[in-house]
DNA sequence: GTATTATTGTAACAAAATGAGACAATAGTT
DNA sequence: AACTATTGTCTCATTTTGTTACAATAATAC
């Protein structure tokens, strides 16, 4: 980053990222380490006075994880006062070496945009930025302690996730193109927080004659081989 | 306004409301008309460095209806790069006689917060500001051709409105404090947009165990008087 | 007073959706 | 060939919702 990009972003304005994946049992989202500070984070970045903010985030996330044609959905946006804090974004530039003039207006007061996205966590292939350490998978129960609001921010996409579940068609985005039926329920499940009954569970999504049934798939186990599906 | 203020604002940022009423029978929104330009607009504002996004909101919502402890929730946040229109800002500016030096700041590009309210619209004492001619309710489906992409953000606001509906007791902030179950059901057939069977209906709200049965109103019509009913 | 009218509150039954359990089919193992 | 665990589907019970019916009024008309 140079002086120049200072003009290059609107100033005051953020975003930040909820990046779900799906290990096959558990919900996972993406957190990063920043160098040497012990601040756990969500991705997140800022937006460019010529770009959209939906591409702003969509790029943001593409180049962290790796891939294109990413799910995102709004989630929230995060405007109090007291949410940002200089001491930690100052210690985060100084651990980083960096000039806390030409950097300064990361010290000001953010209003941030919440996105959650929705990914196949197979295929990600991570990139830490330069500012931070790490960027790793932590399931939803065991997250570390994140710095600022971001802890709040994920407990509200996860609640916002919750009501699109039912509206949304969720499970296209965090599965592979087929899968099995315990497969889609155990994605429930694990963003419902809540098992469900398994013979309710496929009559309903059956009933929504929103799925294909393809070829058995044999996993070597001693019983009934399942179908797989995808989505209409 | 003085020149010193640009710097007391978040710059490229604002905030839009979708201020609904319900008269009795129809919703409403307010919707205001810049001077001499016929642009009708939804009152809008901008976030001061030292103020939350909220209160932002908050204040400049009461300002123009004269009312406290105004019920807001945040719908979305509209941030693409072609919802800006200088053109339109300047004429604005001009057919106000202010000065685009002054205020060129906003000309720019601005991601805009949007909010809804809910109100009692009877008590309501409108208020225009110092740039606009009237501010005036419009029923939702005979709204007058709003400039920029505020038509999309009433849509939207009435889209996670409708959402709410479900999860949050949206009544009492439209309606008096005690109210009939006839009243309660022209609110619910407002906002979904479409009738409602009046014995499911009362058969529902009963069951939810939200309301309590309070004297009979008598309204001087030829037949039974309906119960009033207030929220927990 | 008494019949009339429109609306309200609730009951009764039908239909649909969901919960819960049972069971046959079956892919691999013993 | 018997056994095991899981899957797909069926059945019946329970709950929720849709629909109709009807008694209980508050004012009006006579």
């Amino acid at each position: 980053m140079s002086t120049s990009e200072k003009r290059d972003y609107i100033q005051n304005v953020s975003y930040d990222s909820v990046i779900f994946g799906f290990n096959g049992s558990q919900l996972k989202i993406l957190v990063l380490e920043y160098h040497n500070t012990g601040y756990f984070a969500l991705p997140g970045g800022f937006v460019k006075m010529d770009e959209s903010l939906d591409d702003a985030v969509k790029n943001g996330v593409s180049q962290r994880t790796g891939l294109k044609d990413i799910y995102l959905e709004q989630f929230y946006t995060f405007g109090s006062l007291t949410r940002s804090d200089s001491a930690i974004m100052k210690k985060i530039l100084t651990e980083n070496n960096l000039d806390t003039n030409e950097y300064g207006w990361m010290l000001g007061r953010f209003i941030s945009i919440g996105y959650y996205a929705l990914i196949n966590y197979e295929n990600v292939k991570l990139k830490p930025d330069e500012l931070s350490d790490s960027i790793n998978w932590y399931s939803i129960d065991e997250l570390p302690p994140l710095m600022m609001d971001h802890r709040e921010m994920v407990d509200k996409a996860l609640e916002v996730l919750r009501q699109n579940l039912e509206r949304k068609l969720v499970g296209m985005n965090l599965l592979p193109v087929k899968f099995t039926m315990k497969q889609l329920q155990q994605v429930y499940e694990a963003i419902l927080g809540e098992k469900l009954r398994r013979t309710t569970f496929q009559r309903k999504m059956l009933s929504l004659d929103i799925l294909v049934r393809h070829e058995k798939l044999f996993q070597g186990k001693a019983h009934k081989a399942p179908y797989l599906y995808s989505f209409k």
